[in-house]
RNA sequence: GCCCCGGUGGUGUAGCCCGGUCAAACAUGCGGGCCUUUCGAGCCCGCGCCCCGGGUUCAAAUCCCGGCCGGGGCACCA
């Protein structure tokens, strides 16, 4: 053995190569097909053309955002991929703890299509009640499910333990005369559970006999009202709804790695075969809280605007900041399906989005905290500024410069502006600042010629003469920073454009009211 | 405490299943240069990573064992 490989390392890579080629061809050809798989997803295990079914199954307790993004953009893709359907089913089974606004049901099928998605199919879960109960019973015949009335804290002991409840065992009548007492109302909220029966010696305490459904006495459901108080558990309903939907895919956070364990119990009971699952972890983005609670929270003590506040992670809010849905797309495919959580950074999202937007977003020259400069000497002047430099077809913007008018320049820039000092006003002409003052800055004009500019390596800033009042909105961590200024008024801006303040940022109009103009900043 | 799952540059991902072509690739970031009427974009150069310790092997980011660190679950929530 030891020789062969001796032998074999003497040869130098080139005749290890030859020599492979001549013995094993195939070993090349694999290699070169690993390769192109390379790019974007990785095929989707047991997945074949058009047969491929997935699922996105929010509760409409809150906005969709860029960590619930995660699993919805998989699980679509992954279903265009194939040629096969994508579902959106709506989880609301908790009119309780999680309970569902009417509002977010449309804003996450509105959010999903902003992202592109097409949407095959629509269940709302609170609609399946009576499907639910049906398999609930079924499983009860079986023996396979029971009626619990232990106080929850009794029961948790004895599973601990790995003791049946005294339930458990009990004839087949009487849990279903228990069950119908359930659904009679004749149990109160707390006193009774169905249970769905698995290995009491399980390793892990937590799916032993685990809850399937539970009583609500008051639910008052938006959608169903009161007619229902027997309401399924999320492991039970998303079993039963992966089946009978026919979901052959499954891609969810790692948190519900466990519950694959129990609802596999209902599965082997029916007889039905396990969809194909893929636990991602978790996504979140540097510095932005995506908790639905705490945006609740946030939003109800005033500390944010609503559900779209630029500072929030919601697909809405990224929307609003002049995110495109390509962008959240390329950054959900690039993250994959790894397994481990992710915490990407601004800088990841912005990178992607600035490629997309760069093209399309004309220039215009916003000046934050204007400081009029009076300069002497210059001469009537309008200068004709492209909108887009790679698009000279696009047209122009013109900025009249009349003498005895100021210019507004930005407080941002206010170290350029040192007596003595010469700057280039863009595409204007070049100045030497006399004087700083309150009032505002004094400066001489010098030349019209870029060049002398460029050969000095003066710095050139941007400015405006008469400026609509604009302000945008910065979110900056927790904080909303708004800058005041003034746009040029040739911008013709209308809502929903996104456009470049040049030296600024990338920007996402928001509102045009009365002749002024508000801007969300999206990045650099 | 019990039960899962992870750990590759500052950040995100590829490679791990099927050990050698990996002194590790791509993007972003940072530093520098070129170019350019945006200290923007683009182009070029540079910086920087296989969690630790053992083991198996001619050969380990890749396989095995142990540790450390991180995440998740243990709800009549989803």
């Amino acid at each position: 053995m030891n020789e062969i490989v001796e032998k074999v390392n003497a040869l130098s890579l080139e005749e290890q190569e030859a020599k492979l080629r001549e013995i094993y061809p195939e070993f090349f050809e694999e290699k070169k097909t690993k390769k192109e798989e390379k790019k974007g997803l990785p095929p989707l295990p047991r997945a074949e053309k058009g047969k491929v079914v997935t699922r996105f199954a929010p509760n409409p307790d809150g906005a969709f955002h860029l960590g619930n993004a995660r699993a919805a953009i998989l699980s679509h893709e992954y279903a265009r991929m194939y040629d096969g359907k994508f579902i959106l089913r709506f989880d609301d089974t908790d009119p309780k703890v999680k309970r569902p606004e009417p509002i977010f049901y449309e804003w996450i099928k509105e959010d999903l299509e902003w992202l592109g998605f097409k949407i095959d199919e629509i269940h709302i879960a609170s609609d399946r009640l009576e499907i639910y109960y049906d398999y609930a019973e079924k499983l009860i015949k079986m023996g396979k499910a029971y009626v619990c009335t232990c106080p929850p804290e009794k029961f948790r002991e004895l599973r601990d333990k790995g003791i049946a409840c005294p339930h458990r065992d009990e004839p087949v009548e009487v849990q279903l005369e228990r069950w119908r007492k359930m659904l009679n109302g004749e149990y109160k909220e707390g006193e009774a559970v169905v249970r769905i029966k698995t290995d009491l010696k399980h390793p892990n305490p937590a799916v032993r006999d685990w809850p399937a459904l539970r009583i609500i006495d008051n639910p008052n459901h938006p959608r169903t009202g009161n007619k229902y108080r027997v309401w399924p558990l999320y492991n039970f309903a998303s079993a039963i709804d992966d089946h009978e939907l026919g979901v052959t895919h499954i891609f969810r956070g790692q948190e519900h790695a466990e519950n694959e364990t129990r609802q596999r119990y209902v599965y082997e009971y029916l007889g039905w075969e396990y969809p194909v699952t893929v636990h991602h972890g978790r996504l979140s983005i540097e510095g932005v809280i995506l908790s639905k609670s705490k945006t609740r929270k946030g939003i109800e003590e005033g500390k944010y605007l609503g559900w779209d506040d630029p500072r929030l992670g919601t697909i809405r809010a990224l929307r609003r900041r002049g995110i495109r849905p390509e962008a959240i797309r390329e950054l959900i495919i690039e993250v994959g399906l790894k397994r481990s959580d992710t915490t990407i950074s601004w800088d990841n999202l912005a990178a992607i989005n600035r490629r997309i937007i760069e093209p399309i977003a004309n220039r215009y020259f916003f000046v934050a905290d204007p400081i009029p400069m009076y300069i002497e000497g210059a001469k009537e002047f309008v200068a004709e500024i492209p909108l887009h430099p790679d698009h000279p077809e696009r047209g122009v913007r013109r900025l009249k410069f009349v003498p005895g008018k100021p210019v507004y320049v930005s407080k941002d820039d206010m170290e350029l502006f040192r007596p003595r000092n010469f700057v280039r006003l863009k595409d204007l002409f070049n100045v030497e600042i006399l004087e700083v003052s309150e009032d505002g800055i004094k400066a001489r004009f010098h030349s019209v010629d870029y060049e002398i500019a460029r050969k000095n390596r003066w710095r050139m800033v941007h400015w405006v003469t008469e400026g609509k009042p604009c302000e945008v909105w910065v979110p900056e961590g927790e904080e909303l920073i708004i800058r005041e200024g003034l746009l040029e008024s040739d911008a013709h801006v209308k809502v929903d454009d996104v456009v470049q303040f040049e030296r600024f940022g990338f920007v996402r109009i928001d509102e045009v009211k009365d002749g002024k103009v508000r801007a969300i900043f999206a990045h650099k």
